[in-house]
DNA sequence: GTGGTCTAGACCACA
DNA sequence: GTGGTCTAGACCACA
Protein backbone atom coordinates (compact mmCIF):
# COMPACT_ATOMS: atom_id res chain seq x y z
CA UNK A 1 0.00 0.00 0.00
CA UNK A 2 1.24 3.64 -1.16
CA UNK A 3 1.01 6.42 1.56
CA UNK A 4 -0.09 10.06 0.89
CA UNK A 5 2.95 12.21 2.21
CA UNK A 6 1.60 14.75 3.31
CA UNK A 7 -0.49 12.97 6.08
CA UNK A 8 0.86 10.92 8.94
CA UNK A 9 0.97 7.27 8.01
CA UNK A 10 -0.80 6.20 10.91
CA UNK A 11 -3.90 8.35 10.26
CA UNK A 12 -4.01 6.68 6.69
CA UNK A 13 -3.87 3.46 8.46
CA UNK A 14 -7.01 4.58 10.53
CA UNK A 15 -9.04 5.35 7.83
CA UNK A 16 -7.75 2.30 6.07
CA UNK A 17 -9.24 0.31 8.72
CA UNK A 18 -12.31 2.39 9.47
CA UNK A 19 -13.59 1.50 5.85
CA UNK A 20 -12.53 -2.03 5.82
CA UNK A 21 -14.72 -2.32 9.32
CA UNK A 22 -17.58 -0.14 8.18
CA UNK A 23 -17.89 -2.33 4.61
CA UNK A 24 -17.98 -5.32 6.77
CA UNK A 25 -14.28 -6.29 5.33
CA UNK A 26 -13.50 -6.56 8.79
CA UNK A 27 -16.46 -8.25 10.57
CA UNK A 28 -18.00 -7.79 13.94
CA UNK A 29 -15.74 -9.97 16.43
CA UNK A 30 -13.14 -10.48 14.25
CA UNK A 31 -9.30 -10.86 15.42
CA UNK A 32 -7.61 -8.10 13.57
CA UNK A 33 -4.00 -8.25 12.42
CA UNK A 34 -1.18 -8.32 15.31
CA UNK A 35 0.71 -5.21 15.04
CA UNK A 36 4.27 -7.05 14.06
CA UNK A 37 2.20 -8.66 11.53
CA UNK A 38 0.27 -5.86 10.08
CA UNK A 39 3.36 -3.49 10.55
CA UNK A 40 5.50 -6.18 8.18
CA UNK A 41 2.65 -6.04 5.54
CA UNK A 42 2.23 -2.32 5.41
CA UNK A 43 5.85 -2.07 5.85
CA UNK A 44 5.67 0.50 8.32
CA UNK A 45 6.91 0.80 11.85
CA UNK A 46 5.28 -1.30 14.73
CA UNK A 47 5.00 2.32 16.76
CA UNK A 48 3.12 3.42 13.88
CA UNK A 49 0.41 0.40 13.85
CA UNK A 50 -0.07 0.63 17.69
CA UNK A 51 -0.97 4.41 17.47
CA UNK A 52 -3.32 3.36 14.84
CA UNK A 53 -5.05 0.54 17.01
CA UNK A 54 -4.90 2.80 20.24
CA UNK A 55 -6.95 5.55 18.34
CA UNK A 56 -9.58 3.32 16.77
CA UNK A 57 -9.80 1.40 20.39
CA UNK A 58 -10.33 4.85 21.61
CA UNK A 59 -12.98 5.39 19.25
CA UNK A 60 -14.60 2.56 19.43
CA UNK A 61 -14.39 0.80 16.64
CA UNK A 62 -11.72 -2.18 17.87
CA UNK A 63 -11.02 -3.20 21.44
CA UNK A 64 -8.16 -5.18 22.75
CA UNK A 65 -7.59 -8.29 24.93
CA UNK A 66 -4.35 -8.60 26.62
CA UNK A 67 -1.75 -11.08 25.69
CA UNK A 68 -5.22 -12.05 22.95
CA UNK A 69 -4.96 -9.17 20.45
CA UNK A 70 -7.15 -6.73 19.04
CA UNK A 71 -10.65 -7.62 18.01
CA UNK A 72 -13.20 -5.61 16.26
CA UNK A 73 -16.35 -4.08 18.40
CA UNK A 74 -18.96 -6.55 18.43
CA UNK A 75 -21.77 -4.62 18.98
CA UNK A 76 -23.27 -4.77 15.41
CA UNK A 77 -25.79 -2.05 16.14
CA UNK A 78 -22.57 0.35 16.97
CA UNK A 79 -20.77 -0.79 14.00
CA UNK A 80 -23.66 0.16 11.65
CA UNK A 81 -24.12 3.80 13.54
CA UNK A 82 -20.01 4.10 12.66
CA UNK A 83 -21.28 3.31 9.02
CA UNK A 84 -23.95 6.43 9.11
CA UNK A 85 -21.76 8.38 10.46
CA UNK A 86 -18.81 8.02 8.21
CA UNK A 87 -21.58 8.06 5.20
CA UNK A 88 -22.88 11.33 6.76
CA UNK A 89 -19.92 13.27 6.92
CA UNK A 90 -18.55 11.88 3.75
CA UNK A 91 -21.32 13.37 1.84
CA UNK A 92 -21.75 16.47 3.44
CA UNK A 93 -18.22 17.11 3.05
CA UNK A 94 -18.19 16.52 -0.74
CA UNK A 95 -21.66 18.76 -1.45
CA UNK A 96 -19.67 21.40 0.80
CA UNK A 97 -16.94 20.95 -1.72
CA UNK A 98 -19.40 21.35 -4.70
CA UNK A 99 -21.18 23.87 -3.27
CA UNK A 100 -17.84 25.90 -2.67
CA UNK A 101 -17.04 25.82 -6.22
CA UNK A 102 -20.56 27.19 -7.19
CA UNK A 103 -22.02 23.57 -8.47
CA UNK A 104 -25.96 23.61 -8.49
CA UNK A 105 -28.03 20.27 -6.97
CA UNK A 106 -28.76 19.06 -10.79
CA UNK A 107 -25.01 19.50 -11.70
CA UNK A 108 -23.40 17.28 -8.85
CA UNK A 109 -26.31 14.84 -9.81
CA UNK A 110 -25.64 15.25 -13.24
CA UNK A 111 -21.64 15.07 -13.11
CA UNK A 112 -21.73 11.63 -10.70
CA UNK A 113 -23.81 10.01 -12.75
CA UNK A 114 -21.63 10.68 -16.02
CA UNK A 115 -18.92 8.98 -13.80
CA UNK A 116 -21.16 6.17 -12.51
CA UNK A 117 -22.28 4.94 -15.79
CA UNK B 1 -11.52 31.38 9.90
CA UNK B 2 -11.29 28.41 12.35
CA UNK B 3 -8.45 25.92 11.03
CA UNK B 4 -8.33 21.75 11.25
CA UNK B 5 -5.76 21.13 13.80
CA UNK B 6 -5.26 17.65 12.39
CA UNK B 7 -3.45 19.58 8.80
CA UNK B 8 -0.87 22.07 8.18
CA UNK B 9 -2.48 25.78 7.86
CA UNK B 10 -0.41 26.30 4.86
CA UNK B 11 -2.64 23.67 3.17
CA UNK B 12 -5.71 24.47 4.32
CA UNK B 13 -4.92 28.35 2.81
CA UNK B 14 -4.31 26.60 -0.53
CA UNK B 15 -6.97 24.70 -0.73
CA UNK B 16 -9.29 27.67 0.76
CA UNK B 17 -7.99 29.92 -2.54
CA UNK B 18 -7.69 27.17 -4.78
CA UNK B 19 -11.73 26.98 -4.46
CA UNK B 20 -12.35 30.85 -4.29
CA UNK B 21 -9.92 30.78 -8.29
CA UNK B 22 -12.14 28.05 -9.34
CA UNK B 23 -15.64 29.39 -8.05
CA UNK B 24 -14.84 32.56 -9.41
CA UNK B 25 -14.75 34.50 -6.28
CA UNK B 26 -10.97 35.33 -7.16
CA UNK B 27 -11.37 36.32 -10.70
CA UNK B 28 -8.98 35.86 -13.72
CA UNK B 29 -5.93 38.22 -13.35
CA UNK B 30 -7.21 39.61 -10.01
CA UNK B 31 -5.24 41.08 -7.18
CA UNK B 32 -5.00 38.64 -4.31
CA UNK B 33 -4.51 40.06 -0.98
CA UNK B 34 -0.99 41.08 0.27
CA UNK B 35 0.50 38.88 2.29
CA UNK B 36 0.78 40.73 5.18
CA UNK B 37 -2.89 41.41 5.56
CA UNK B 38 -4.03 38.22 4.29
CA UNK B 39 -2.24 37.07 7.57
CA UNK B 40 -3.86 39.24 9.42
CA UNK B 41 -7.32 38.39 8.51
CA UNK B 42 -6.63 34.58 9.08
CA UNK B 43 -4.69 35.47 12.21
CA UNK B 44 -1.76 33.40 11.51
CA UNK B 45 1.83 34.18 10.36
CA UNK B 46 3.20 36.03 7.33
CA UNK B 47 5.31 33.70 6.67
CA UNK B 48 2.01 30.82 6.62
CA UNK B 49 0.70 33.08 3.88
CA UNK B 50 3.88 33.38 2.40
CA UNK B 51 4.32 29.71 2.12
CA UNK B 52 0.87 28.94 0.36
CA UNK B 53 1.18 31.52 -1.70
CA UNK B 54 4.18 30.22 -2.80
CA UNK B 55 2.78 26.64 -3.76
CA UNK B 56 -0.01 28.21 -5.82
CA UNK B 57 2.35 30.01 -7.53
CA UNK B 58 4.42 26.73 -8.54
CA UNK B 59 0.62 24.87 -8.97
CA UNK B 60 0.02 28.35 -11.77
CA UNK B 61 -3.06 29.26 -10.08
CA UNK B 62 -1.36 32.62 -9.44
CA UNK B 63 2.06 34.95 -9.98
CA UNK B 64 3.71 37.17 -8.22
CA UNK B 65 5.13 40.81 -9.56
CA UNK B 66 8.43 41.75 -7.28
CA UNK B 67 6.85 45.07 -5.00
CA UNK B 68 3.42 44.81 -6.47
CA UNK B 69 1.68 41.81 -5.77
CA UNK B 70 0.41 37.83 -6.26
CA UNK B 71 -2.30 37.96 -8.95
CA UNK B 72 -4.95 35.13 -10.16
CA UNK B 73 -3.47 33.46 -13.41
CA UNK B 74 -4.66 35.67 -16.46
CA UNK B 75 -5.09 33.02 -18.59
CA UNK B 76 -8.96 31.84 -18.03
CA UNK B 77 -8.27 28.52 -20.28
CA UNK B 78 -6.12 27.32 -18.00
CA UNK B 79 -8.19 28.16 -15.02
CA UNK B 80 -11.00 26.23 -16.40
CA UNK B 81 -8.34 23.48 -16.59
CA UNK B 82 -7.94 23.95 -13.10
CA UNK B 83 -11.69 23.94 -12.48
CA UNK B 84 -12.15 20.36 -14.62
CA UNK B 85 -9.12 18.61 -12.29
CA UNK B 86 -10.42 19.70 -9.09
CA UNK B 87 -13.76 18.78 -9.93
CA UNK B 88 -12.74 14.71 -11.14
CA UNK B 89 -10.60 14.68 -8.66
CA UNK B 90 -13.51 14.85 -5.91
CA UNK B 91 -15.57 12.93 -7.83
CA UNK B 92 -13.28 10.22 -7.81
CA UNK B 93 -12.28 10.27 -4.24
CA UNK B 94 -15.93 10.71 -3.08
CA UNK B 95 -16.63 7.33 -5.70
CA UNK B 96 -13.94 5.82 -4.26
CA UNK B 97 -14.38 6.23 -0.41
CA UNK B 98 -18.66 4.81 -1.26
CA UNK B 99 -16.97 1.93 -3.37
CA UNK B 100 -14.80 0.90 -0.28
CA UNK B 101 -17.73 0.47 2.04
CA UNK B 102 -19.18 -1.27 -0.54
CA UNK B 103 -22.14 0.41 -1.42
CA UNK B 104 -23.48 0.64 -5.14
CA UNK B 105 -24.05 2.94 -7.74
CA UNK B 106 -28.00 3.56 -6.77
CA UNK B 107 -27.60 3.86 -3.08
CA UNK B 108 -25.13 6.45 -3.88
CA UNK B 109 -27.26 8.80 -6.15
CA UNK B 110 -30.37 8.06 -3.92
CA UNK B 111 -28.41 9.10 -0.41
CA UNK B 112 -26.94 12.18 -2.05
CA UNK B 113 -30.24 13.01 -3.21
CA UNK B 114 -31.85 12.69 0.39
CA UNK B 115 -29.04 14.96 1.18
CA UNK B 116 -29.44 17.94 -1.54
CA UNK B 117 -33.56 17.91 -1.49
CA UNK C 1 31.92 27.98 3.37
CA UNK C 2 31.13 31.47 2.66
CA UNK C 3 27.90 33.05 0.67
CA UNK C 4 28.24 35.33 -1.72
CA UNK C 5 26.18 38.25 -0.54
CA UNK C 6 23.83 38.74 -3.63
CA UNK C 7 22.40 35.68 -4.05
CA UNK C 8 19.82 34.01 -1.73
CA UNK C 9 21.84 31.53 0.97
CA UNK C 10 19.25 28.87 -0.16
CA UNK C 11 19.75 28.62 -3.83
CA UNK C 12 23.51 28.78 -3.29
CA UNK C 13 22.82 25.64 -0.93
CA UNK C 14 21.00 23.85 -3.69
CA UNK C 15 23.42 24.60 -6.20
CA UNK C 16 26.29 23.14 -4.16
CA UNK C 17 24.19 19.92 -3.39
CA UNK C 18 23.34 19.38 -7.21
CA UNK C 19 26.44 19.20 -7.84
CA UNK C 20 27.65 17.09 -5.19
CA UNK C 21 24.67 15.15 -6.38
CA UNK C 22 25.47 15.49 -10.11
CA UNK C 23 29.80 15.01 -9.24
CA UNK C 24 28.91 11.75 -7.78
CA UNK C 25 30.17 13.00 -4.21
CA UNK C 26 27.06 12.36 -2.84
CA UNK C 27 25.99 8.70 -4.26
CA UNK C 28 22.52 7.71 -5.05
CA UNK C 29 20.29 6.47 -2.20
CA UNK C 30 23.01 7.96 0.28
CA UNK C 31 21.41 9.34 2.95
CA UNK C 32 21.96 13.27 2.90
CA UNK C 33 23.54 15.27 6.19
CA UNK C 34 20.28 15.91 8.85
CA UNK C 35 18.95 19.31 7.97
CA UNK C 36 20.13 20.45 11.68
CA UNK C 37 23.88 18.88 11.12
CA UNK C 38 24.22 20.66 8.13
CA UNK C 39 22.64 23.99 9.06
CA UNK C 40 25.33 23.96 11.78
CA UNK C 41 28.18 23.38 9.31
CA UNK C 42 27.17 25.88 7.03
CA UNK C 43 26.00 27.88 10.02
CA UNK C 44 23.00 29.01 8.96
CA UNK C 45 19.53 28.74 9.95
CA UNK C 46 17.88 25.19 9.83
CA UNK C 47 14.87 26.31 7.88
CA UNK C 48 16.92 27.73 5.46
CA UNK C 49 18.66 23.84 4.84
CA UNK C 50 14.84 22.90 4.94
CA UNK C 51 14.03 25.21 2.14
CA UNK C 52 16.49 23.95 0.03
CA UNK C 53 16.13 19.93 0.90
CA UNK C 54 12.42 20.95 -0.23
CA UNK C 55 13.18 22.40 -3.34
CA UNK C 56 15.83 19.57 -4.21
CA UNK C 57 13.14 16.88 -3.28
CA UNK C 58 10.49 18.81 -5.66
CA UNK C 59 13.31 18.42 -8.63
CA UNK C 60 13.37 14.98 -7.93
CA UNK C 61 17.01 14.69 -6.60
CA UNK C 62 16.57 13.86 -3.31
CA UNK C 63 13.19 12.29 -1.00
CA UNK C 64 12.53 12.54 2.05
CA UNK C 65 11.50 9.39 4.53
CA UNK C 66 9.61 10.94 7.89
CA UNK C 67 11.44 10.72 11.07
CA UNK C 68 14.34 9.18 9.00
CA UNK C 69 16.30 11.71 7.07
CA UNK C 70 16.53 12.67 3.05
CA UNK C 71 18.06 10.28 0.28
CA UNK C 72 19.74 10.40 -2.87
CA UNK C 73 17.24 9.93 -5.78
CA UNK C 74 17.95 5.76 -6.15
CA UNK C 75 17.20 5.83 -9.70
CA UNK C 76 20.78 6.21 -11.44
CA UNK C 77 19.29 6.31 -14.34
CA UNK C 78 17.58 9.80 -13.31
CA UNK C 79 20.42 11.24 -11.95
CA UNK C 80 22.42 10.92 -14.98
CA UNK C 81 19.49 12.95 -16.97
CA UNK C 82 20.60 15.76 -14.18
CA UNK C 83 23.80 15.59 -15.03
CA UNK C 84 23.73 15.73 -18.62
CA UNK C 85 20.73 18.01 -18.36
CA UNK C 86 23.33 20.48 -16.27
CA UNK C 87 25.97 20.31 -18.11
CA UNK C 88 24.13 21.53 -21.38
CA UNK C 89 22.62 24.53 -19.66
CA UNK C 90 26.01 25.75 -18.22
CA UNK C 91 27.53 25.19 -22.05
CA UNK C 92 24.48 26.85 -23.53
CA UNK C 93 25.03 29.35 -21.47
CA UNK C 94 28.47 30.04 -21.95
CA UNK C 95 28.83 30.09 -25.21
CA UNK C 96 25.68 31.85 -25.13
CA UNK C 97 27.47 34.69 -23.04
CA UNK C 98 30.61 34.11 -25.36
CA UNK C 99 28.48 35.32 -28.70
CA UNK C 100 27.15 37.85 -27.05
CA UNK C 101 30.40 39.64 -26.86
CA UNK C 102 31.33 38.39 -30.70
CA UNK C 103 33.57 35.78 -29.80
CA UNK C 104 33.85 33.19 -32.69
CA UNK C 105 33.90 29.52 -32.15
CA UNK C 106 37.21 29.40 -32.55
CA UNK C 107 38.13 32.53 -30.29
CA UNK C 108 36.34 30.23 -27.55
CA UNK C 109 38.01 27.07 -28.11
CA UNK C 110 40.97 29.21 -28.03
CA UNK C 111 40.36 31.01 -25.13
CA UNK C 112 39.56 27.64 -22.58
CA UNK C 113 42.36 26.12 -24.17
CA UNK C 114 44.38 29.03 -22.87
CA UNK C 115 43.49 28.86 -19.44
CA UNK C 116 43.32 24.93 -19.07
CA UNK C 117 46.89 24.38 -19.94
CA UNK D 1 12.79 41.35 -23.22
CA UNK D 2 12.17 38.56 -20.53
CA UNK D 3 13.40 38.59 -17.18
CA UNK D 4 14.25 35.91 -14.86
CA UNK D 5 12.30 36.03 -11.90
CA UNK D 6 14.76 34.88 -9.19
CA UNK D 7 17.38 37.90 -10.13
CA UNK D 8 16.66 41.68 -9.30
CA UNK D 9 15.49 42.86 -12.56
CA UNK D 10 18.43 45.37 -11.96
CA UNK D 11 20.94 43.00 -11.93
CA UNK D 12 19.84 41.75 -15.37
CA UNK D 13 19.61 45.12 -16.87
CA UNK D 14 22.96 45.87 -15.87
CA UNK D 15 24.51 42.35 -17.08
CA UNK D 16 22.92 43.33 -20.48
CA UNK D 17 24.27 46.59 -20.59
CA UNK D 18 27.71 45.34 -20.03
CA UNK D 19 27.50 42.85 -22.66
CA UNK D 20 26.39 45.45 -25.12
CA UNK D 21 29.35 47.75 -24.35
CA UNK D 22 31.78 44.76 -24.22
CA UNK D 23 30.54 43.61 -27.72
CA UNK D 24 30.60 46.88 -29.46
CA UNK D 25 26.71 47.20 -29.61
CA UNK D 26 26.56 50.09 -27.38
CA UNK D 27 29.99 52.10 -28.55
CA UNK D 28 33.18 54.23 -26.92
CA UNK D 29 31.26 57.75 -26.34
CA UNK D 30 27.68 57.05 -27.59
CA UNK D 31 25.15 58.09 -25.96
CA UNK D 32 22.84 55.59 -24.10
CA UNK D 33 18.67 55.77 -24.01
CA UNK D 34 17.25 57.92 -21.66
CA UNK D 35 15.95 56.27 -18.42
CA UNK D 36 12.76 56.72 -19.01
CA UNK D 37 12.92 55.53 -22.61
CA UNK D 38 14.55 52.64 -21.74
CA UNK D 39 12.07 51.56 -19.14
CA UNK D 40 9.83 52.01 -21.83
CA UNK D 41 11.24 49.80 -23.80
CA UNK D 42 12.00 47.36 -21.51
CA UNK D 43 8.52 47.72 -19.34
CA UNK D 44 10.52 48.12 -16.46
CA UNK D 45 10.28 50.55 -13.56
CA UNK D 46 12.24 53.91 -14.84
CA UNK D 47 13.78 53.77 -10.58
CA UNK D 48 15.27 50.13 -12.08
CA UNK D 49 17.06 51.51 -14.75
CA UNK D 50 18.30 54.43 -13.14
CA UNK D 51 19.85 51.96 -10.40
CA UNK D 52 21.27 49.88 -12.94
CA UNK D 53 22.65 52.95 -14.53
CA UNK D 54 24.36 54.45 -11.33
CA UNK D 55 25.89 51.00 -10.91
CA UNK D 56 27.15 51.09 -14.45
CA UNK D 57 28.43 54.63 -13.12
CA UNK D 58 30.17 53.29 -10.41
CA UNK D 59 31.81 51.11 -12.75
CA UNK D 60 33.01 53.15 -14.88
CA UNK D 61 31.49 51.22 -17.87
CA UNK D 62 29.53 54.70 -18.44
CA UNK D 63 29.46 58.25 -17.08
CA UNK D 64 26.89 60.75 -17.09
CA UNK D 65 26.27 64.33 -18.03
CA UNK D 66 23.91 66.53 -16.16
CA UNK D 67 20.84 66.96 -18.12
CA UNK D 68 22.04 65.28 -20.79
CA UNK D 69 22.06 61.79 -20.46
CA UNK D 70 24.62 59.25 -19.73
CA UNK D 71 27.27 57.77 -22.24
CA UNK D 72 29.63 54.97 -22.95
CA UNK D 73 32.82 55.60 -21.50
CA UNK D 74 35.58 57.20 -23.83
CA UNK D 75 38.39 55.65 -23.34
CA UNK D 76 39.11 52.32 -25.38
CA UNK D 77 41.16 50.99 -23.48
CA UNK D 78 39.81 50.68 -20.16
CA UNK D 79 36.85 49.34 -22.26
CA UNK D 80 39.11 46.53 -23.44
CA UNK D 81 40.13 46.15 -19.59
CA UNK D 82 36.37 45.04 -18.84
CA UNK D 83 36.37 43.08 -22.16
CA UNK D 84 39.10 40.98 -20.75
CA UNK D 85 37.93 41.08 -17.39
CA UNK D 86 34.61 39.96 -18.29
CA UNK D 87 35.64 37.22 -20.34
CA UNK D 88 38.07 35.80 -17.65
CA UNK D 89 35.43 35.95 -15.32
CA UNK D 90 33.00 34.00 -17.45
CA UNK D 91 35.86 31.22 -18.26
CA UNK D 92 36.35 30.86 -14.73
CA UNK D 93 33.01 30.25 -13.57
CA UNK D 94 32.53 27.52 -16.51
CA UNK D 95 35.75 25.50 -15.83
CA UNK D 96 35.20 26.02 -12.52
CA UNK D 97 31.86 24.68 -12.63
CA UNK D 98 33.07 21.99 -15.34
CA UNK D 99 35.56 20.69 -12.89
CA UNK D 100 33.00 20.60 -9.69
CA UNK D 101 31.13 17.96 -11.58
CA UNK D 102 34.02 15.97 -12.26
CA UNK D 103 34.77 16.49 -16.12
CA UNK D 104 38.53 16.50 -16.72
CA UNK D 105 40.17 19.20 -20.07
CA UNK D 106 39.64 17.33 -22.36
CA UNK D 107 36.03 16.30 -22.03
CA UNK D 108 35.38 20.49 -21.12
CA UNK D 109 36.78 20.96 -24.97
CA UNK D 110 35.12 18.11 -26.65
CA UNK D 111 31.71 18.67 -25.27
CA UNK D 112 32.23 22.62 -26.45
CA UNK D 113 32.92 21.47 -29.61
CA UNK D 114 30.27 19.04 -30.29
CA UNK D 115 28.02 22.30 -29.46
CA UNK D 116 29.17 24.52 -31.16
CA UNK D 117 29.79 22.57 -34.67
C1' DG E 1 3.63 49.31 0.71
C1' DT E 2 4.63 44.59 -1.17
C1' DG E 3 7.22 40.43 -1.90
C1' DG E 4 11.44 37.56 -0.47
C1' DT E 5 14.85 35.84 2.65
C1' DC E 6 16.62 34.80 6.98
C1' DT E 7 17.21 33.95 12.02
C1' DA E 8 15.96 32.21 16.59
C1' DG E 9 13.38 29.27 18.71
C1' DA E 10 9.31 26.31 19.81
C1' DC E 11 6.55 22.22 19.32
C1' DC E 12 4.65 18.20 17.00
C1' DA E 13 4.82 13.72 14.17
C1' DC E 14 7.41 9.79 13.36
C1' DA E 15 11.07 5.99 13.86
C1' DG F 1 17.18 11.98 16.64
C1' DT F 2 15.01 13.56 12.25
C1' DG F 3 11.73 15.96 9.40
C1' DG F 4 7.73 19.44 9.25
C1' DT F 5 5.19 23.43 10.67
C1' DC F 6 4.68 27.69 12.80
C1' DT F 7 5.50 32.20 15.14
C1' DA F 8 7.81 36.64 15.98
C1' DG F 9 10.43 39.70 14.10
C1' DA F 10 14.16 41.76 11.21
C1' DC F 11 16.01 43.48 6.93
C1' DC F 12 16.50 43.88 1.95
C1' DA F 13 14.82 44.49 -3.05
C1' DC F 14 11.55 46.67 -5.75
C1' DA F 15 7.68 49.95 -7.30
Amino acid sequence: MKFEKDRPIYTQLIEDIEQSIISGKFKSGEKLPSIRGYAEKKVVNPNTVQKAYSELERSGYIFSKRGVGYFVNEDIVEINKFKCKYLELQIDEFINKMSNISFSKEEIIEKIKEKLW
